[in-house]
Order: structure tokens, then C-alpha cells, then sequence
DNA sequence: GCACAGTCCTGAACGGTGTTCAAGAACGTG
DNA sequence: CACGTTCTTGAACACCGTTCAGGACTGTGC
């Protein structure tokens, strides 16, 4: 049974699961696949390269179908089914396209990070992947790819837009959780999954058009 | 002479400003200050906070009047305005109030922008920073001040909305730029000044409603 | 003038980190 | 069986943040 670069990478991302970015050293990876360091390198060129490959991993289950949140399961109370917003007449362009474009929008986001909330640290790793290798988070380009079709002026510059929401909030809320569990005095807001969602709709409402009056 | 925790900050940014967050260790900084690493951990109690002091460093220049960028800094005495954005009869609130509001608003943004795009990293060191002890950064205060004032719904919410925009595309910028000092192929688009400005409008047209049909 | 108490710094260590590489083991094939 | 490739070991290199006993210095009280 000789190691594989899949073992590798799936080592990783449960140690990333578990125990954080900081616990994912390669020393640590190697004691838990039962090798010595060196071995590891003969499978990866770098530790960057492997987080390139983990965040692949965390995002793998969206490259499909359609990006909603939760492919079969996982809180389908409340949060997901992103509110339709009402064709507003938009511009020039058929609102039925812009309306759809805007519920896919929002679907890839709110799945993406559904995908990344419960993973500790996952926001910076598929930051550096995503700034390392452009495109090898297909979930990205498919992002990109759905925002240019809707119309949108400048497609990579929203996706650019869209996920440094995505991931800075989620980066946000996992550092304060983390904040808190070490000093539970002084939490403030916990910027939760609805201030995900009241920012994504503003994001939303400044790329599509409309008026502000309908969010509370 | 003894050192000063000014001066181990003061030389803490510049090591940043000049050669980046990788080469600021706590040993390159003892060395640049002819100084024992111990020494530093009497004035600093770790190199986090230094980092707090670092980012406050570098947005000093904006907790003053006003974060307008560049030269043309005025405030607005009556008729001034970007782009008027046309009363689109948004709610209770007078348009007066929440075009100054957005005028305020944009010129942070683009004031907190200046002050860090030319210092690698700054953007991590701010993240850093406003996780840490987000109360010690007073520009992204006078940001949610801004904001609430010109009344805007969740204030803390759209604070982070802008600076994750803010952030995260300096970031990008430079790591684009660390990318293409290292490999010259395989540029894609460099995600500069204009990419910043284009989602900053798209955001303040989902905060304050606006058409998308005056934006290119 | 002297001793005591802060303040400030040195020197060395502790336990980590990513990465490299000669040497050797395991393996499929001729 | 022998050869070449594939894969792993063991050790090292050059760093990292942090801690701490013990020396200097400084200033004050007696």
C-alpha cells in the first residue's frame, strides 16, 4: 500500500476539519498517514500546492449541478431558498434573465459558503488558493460564468466582489467564535449567517438594481 | 538611549513597507534595531499586538478630519457631490443626508485604500488588527459612525461589508503583483484601482439604491 | 556613600516550522 | 536474477515566536 497524492490531500483536509490551519503542519500530516516528512514531498511540491488542493476538495461538491445550498441536506430551515426579488423592471436586458441570474447568484454564494462555515479556517485557504491558482477552484469560474451571463458589466471583478464577501465574512465569524471561546467576556455582534445575508442581498441590489426599500 | 515601544514600531512598519510581512520577524526586527529578540518582549507582549500597533501606524493619517483621498479633499459644503445619485424617493430619510452620507462613506473607503496599496501585506496586518481588537483601529470607527449616520440599517454589518471589499481587493492586487514579479506570464487582469472603484460603487448603489444603468 | 528596588537588556534555550537530499528500500519488468 | 523506476527514510538546514534566569543600569531613601 503505497501512499497516494489523494491520501494526502484527504489527510489534510481532516486535519484542517478538526483541528484548525494552525494543527495542519506537515510534520503533523506525516505522523498521521504514519510516514516521514520527506515522503510527503515526493506526492506534493509544497505545502501550497496542497492547500491548492484541499480548497479544491472543500469546494468539490459544488462544481456540479447548480450551486444551492445543501445538495440534499444541511439546513434547509430558514436560511436557504434565497428570497426572489421581484423583477423590477430592470433595464434593458429581459428582467426574467436578470432575475435568474441573480437567484443563481445568490444560490452559488449561499452554497459556497455553506460549504466553508463549518470547516475551521477554510475562508484563508481557498483565499491563498484562489490568489495562488486562479483557476483551479471551478466553483469560481463558474461564479464568474454566471455573472457574466446575467449581464453584469465587468464578470471578474464581481466574482472578485462577491467572494471577498463570502470569505471575509466567514473568516469573521470563525475568528470571533474563536475569540470568544477563549475569553467569553466582550463578544460583539457574532456577524452570523443573516449578516451573510443582508450583505450579499446589498451586493446583489448594487449589481442588479433595486431599491433598497424592500430590506429591512 | 533605551528603546521605546515607538521605535520598535516604527521599525516594525518600515521593515513591512520595505520588504513585506514575511521578512518582519521578531529577530530581523531585533537585528534592525541592534537589539537582543528579548529585548523586543519587554516593550510588546507578542507579536500580534505589535502587529495592532503596526496597522494603527498605518492608518494614522485617516483618524483625523476627514479620509478624503488624494488632493481634493473638501468637505462638502452644500451643492459638492461624486455622482448625485437621483432621489429615487428612497425612504423617511432626506436624500440630502444620504448623499452626503455616501459621498463620506466612498471617501473613506478610497482614503483607507490609499493609505495601504502601497505597503505590502498591510491589507493582512489590518485583518489582522480588526479580528484582534476591533475597536482599536479608529478609522473603521468613524467608517460604521458614517454609515449609521447616514442610515444605513445594520451599521456593523455594511462596516465589514466595506472594508471586506476594501481588504480583500488590496490583497488581490498585490498578491497579483507578487505573482507577476515572480512569473511574468500568465497575468490576468490586475484587479487595480479601477476594479476597487467599480465594486465600491456597486456596494454604495446597494446601500443607498441606485439604477446599475449610470454605471458603465 | 551605600544599599535597595525598579527598569531594561542579554544570552541562551525550548519546541516548533517548511523544505531539501543522499542513501536505501520496494517494486514491476525484461 | 538484474535493472531501472518509483517511493521512503533519516537527517539536516535555516528559520520561527516565545520564555526566562541573570546581569547591567538607573534612581531613590537612608
Amino acid at each position: 500500500m503505497t501512499l497516494t497524492r489523494d491520501q494526502v490531500e484527504d489527510t489534510a483536509l481532516a486535519i484542517l476539519t478538526r483541528f484548525g490551519l494552525a494543527d495542519l503542519s506537515m510534520r503533523r500530516l506525516a505522523r498521521e498517514l504514519d510516514v516521514q516528512v520527506g515522503a510527503l514531498y515526493w506526492h506534493v511540491k509544497s505545502k501550497q500546492e496542497l492547500l491548492v488542493g484541499v480548497a479544491a476538495r472543500l469546494l468539490s461538491g459544488l462544481d456540479g449541478p447548480d450551486g444551492l445550498a445543501g445538495p440534499d441536506d444541511a439546513d434547509p430551515p430558514g436560511p436557504s431558498a434565497p428570497k426572489d426579488a421581484p423583477p423590477v423592471e430592470g433595464r434593458r436586458a429581459e428582467p426574467r434573465d436578470r432575475a435568474a441570474g441573480r437567484a443563481a447568484v445568490a444560490g452559488l454564494a449561499t452554497g459556497i459558503r455553506s460549504a466553508l462555515v463549518n470547516v475551521p479556517d477554510s475562508a484563508e485557504v481557498v483565499q491563498v488558493a484562489q490568489s495562488l491558482q486562479p483557476d483551479a477552484l471551478e466553483p469560481l469560474n463558474r461564479l464568474r460564468s454566471v455573472l457574466e451571463s446575467a449581464g453584469i458589466a465587468h464578470p471578474a471583478w464581481a466574482q472578485h466582489l462577491v467572494m471577498n464577501h463570502v470569505l471575509g465574512s466567514i473568516a469573521a465569524a470563525q475568528e470571533a467564535a474563536r475569540l470568544a471561546a477563549v475569553d467569553p467576556t466582550a463578544s460583539a455582534t457574532p456577524l452570523g449567517e443573516d449578516a451573510f445575508q443582508w450583505g450579499l442581498q446589498v451586493i446583489l441590489d448594487g449589481l442588479f438594481g433595486t431599491a433598497p426599500a424592500a430590506r429591512p
